[in-house]
DNA sequence: CGGGCCGATACCCTGACGGTATGACCGAGG
DNA sequence: CCTCGGTCATACCGTCAGGGTATCGGCCCG
C-alpha cells in the first residue's frame, strides 16, 4: 500500500475541520475537485471512509475523528523535526522557551540561573504565546515551555512540575462579589469570564486575546478572570483578588516535547529540578 | 516556505543509515540522480547542510543527526495515524497488546481478566515481538506493549511500572561459573553473551533471533544469557540461574504511546494499574 | 598518473496534481 | 411533485515535479 503524504494529511484536516469541502479547498488555495479527489484517494489508502457524506455538508467517522487527532500529531512531528534540524544547522547552540508574559510565579530567574551556571550551557531565547505554548512545544517551534495542568493539554508532553498555585478571581474593585472573602465556582457561574481562543466559545463572557484586554475589561466591570495566585502578586490597579475555594489548583509546569532527544533539553530540565528541589521539598 | 513531505523524509533516512547515495537509491528503488536532487532540495528546504560530502561517501552534519532522529519519529507518526485510522473504521473494537513470549512476569492474566471485566471493554489482540516492540507502539501497530526499563528505549511512550525484577545469569549447568552462588558483571565479562538483534553489535557472543535459540545455546554451554528473575520461575532443563548482583535491576513497564488520546487505551491502563495496585503497595 | 568510485549535472519524458466545466444527488419550499 | 440552490463527484485537459539515462568532475588509491 502506498504511503500516505503530508499534503494528504493537510488536506484531510482542512476538511475535518471545515466539514466543507469547498471552504477547505478555499482555505487550502485549491480547487474543490482536486480536493475531493485527494480525499477520496486518502480513504482508499487508509482503508475506511473518513466522512460521511450528507446531503448538507460532511461529517466525520470514527476513522476519521482518529485520524483528525492523531493526523495532526503527525503534521506536528514533521513540522518539529525540519524546525529542530534547521536549529542544529546554525552554528549558534540555542534554546527557545515559550512561555505566558508573567506566568513564571517568579521562578523563571531561578531556573535560568541555575541553567546557565552549567558548563555548555546554550543560550536560551523567551518566546511569549498565550494559547499556543503546547503547540509550539509539538511541532518545534519551542523546546520548553511553562504550561499548567491541568488547564493546559499535556498530550504529547513530558512535564516537570514547579509550583501548584491556587485559583484566585480577579474583580473590578467595585464588584459585588468583591465584598466576599473567599468565592466559590457557583457565585462565578453568572458572571462573564473572559475567553480566551484556547477555549471553545461556550462562555458567555467578552473575546480576550492578550493579557491587557483582560485586565483592561476586569478594571471596567465587563468581565472576571480565574488566575492563579501567583498573578496576584502583581497588584493591578482597580483589581481586588478573591480565592475561589473550589477551583481546581493549577500546577505551574516545566514541559518539553516527549520524544525529545536534545541534551540541551535534558540539561535544561535538570538544571530547573535542582534550582528548585529545596521549595519543592520544602513544599510537600 | 514549502512543505516537506513524508517522501522526502524517507529518502533522507535512506541516505543517513547508508551512508551512501547509490545504495540508498538502490534500496529505495530510484536511480541515484533523483535521490541527489531530493536531498538538495531538503537540504534547501530545512536551510542547512545534512551531509558533509568527503570522496568516499558521506557523513551526517550536526543539522542531519537531528533530522535522522526526528524525522524517524515524525514517520512513524505518520505511520501510526494511518494504521489507527484504519483500525478504528473496523468494526470490531480491539486493542494490540505487543510483548515477548513469556515477557509478563506472569502478570498478564490478571490484567487482561481486569480489563475484560470493565464495561465496553475492547478484544485485546496479542502479538509477540522480540526487538521491534518499542518501534511498534511508535508506528501505531501496536496500542500497548510490555516493555522493560531501562533494557528498552522508551522515549515518546508513557509506561506504567509494573514490577521490579533482578536479573538473573543463565548459564548450563556444569559451566564453571554454576559453581558460584551471585554472580557480578565482571565474571560475565568474558563469557559469550547471546547477542539479540536489537543491540548494536560489540558483544563477542553468537547472534539469537528467538528465545528458544537462545535457551538451546546456553543449554548446550555456547553461551550465557542475562535474564529477569521471572525467567528463573520457568526452570528450562539444563539450565540454572545464579542472580549477578551488580547488574541494574529490570522494570517491566506497561507502555503506550505518549500521544495516545484513545479512550481504550487509557481504560487499559486504568485497569492495569487497579488490578496491580495490591501487589505494587506490598512491594513498596 | 591512470583507473575506479561516487556524487553532481544535463536533458528528456511520464504521470500526478491542479484547473474548468459539468453532472448527480439531496433537501427545502411552493 | 417539481424546481432550485447547495454540495460533492466526475470528466477532461494542461502543466510541472519527479524519475530515468547519459555523462561529467573530483577524490582516493595503486
Amino acid at each position: 500500500m502506498t504511503e500516505v503524504d503530508t499534503r494528504e494529511l493537510r488536506y484531510f484536516i482542512a476538511v475535518a475541520e471545515e466539514l466543507h469541502f469547498g471552504r477547505a479547498a478555499d482555505r487550502l488555495g485549491i480547487a474543490q475537485p482536486p480536493l475531493s479527489r485527494a480525499i477520496r484517494r486518502l480513504e482508499h489508502r487508509v482503508g475506511a471512509r473518513l466522512f460521511d457524506r450528507t446531503g448538507r455538508g460532511v461529517r466525520l467517522t470514527a476513522a476519521g475523528e482518529v485520524l483528525l487527532a492523531e493526523g495532526r500529531a503527525a503534521l506536528d512531528a514533521v513540522s518539529a523535526a525540519v524546525r529542530r534540524a534547521r536549529r542544529a544547522g546554525r552554528p549558534r547552540r540555542s534554546l527557545t522557551l515559550v512561555m505566558k508574559p508573567g506566568g513564571d510565579a517568579g521562578l523563571l530567574p531561578a531556573i535560568l540561573a541555575a541553567y546557565a551556571a552549567r558548563p555548555g550551557a546554550a543560550a536560551v531565547d523567551l518566546v511569549f504565546s498565550q494559547s499556543e505554548r503546547a503547540a509550539m512545544l509539538r511541532d518545534g517551534r519551542a523546546d520548553v515551555g511553562l504550561l499548567h495542568h491541568p488547564q493546559n493539554d499535556l498530550t504529547g508532553l513530558d512535564t516537570e512540575p514547579l509550583r501548584t498555585e491556587r485559583r484566585v478571581a480577579a474583580l473590578a474593585e467595585g464588584h459585588p462579589l468583591a465584598a466576599r472573602a473567599t468565592l466559590s465556582l457557583a457565585d462565578l457561574a453568572g458572571e462573564p469570564m473572559a475567553q480566551w481562543p484556547e477555549a471553545a466559545e461556550r462562555g458567555n463572557g467578552p473575546r480576550v486575546e492578550e493579557a491587557g484586554q483582560m485586565w483592561q475589561l476586569v478594571v471596567l466591570g465587563r468581565a472576571v478572570a480565574l488566575v492563579t495566585e501567583s498573578a496576584a502578586e502583581r497588584p493591578y490597579r482597580g483589581v481586588v483578588y478573591r480565592p475561589v475555594t473550589d477551583a481546581a489548583p493549577a500546577t505551574l509546569v516545566l514541559a518539553w516535547p516527549a520524544e525529545s532527544r536534545s541534551r540541551d533539553v535534558a540539561e535544561f530540565t535538570a538544571a530547573a529540578r535542582a534550582a528548585l528541589a529545596p521549595a519543592l521539598t520544602g513544599q510537600t
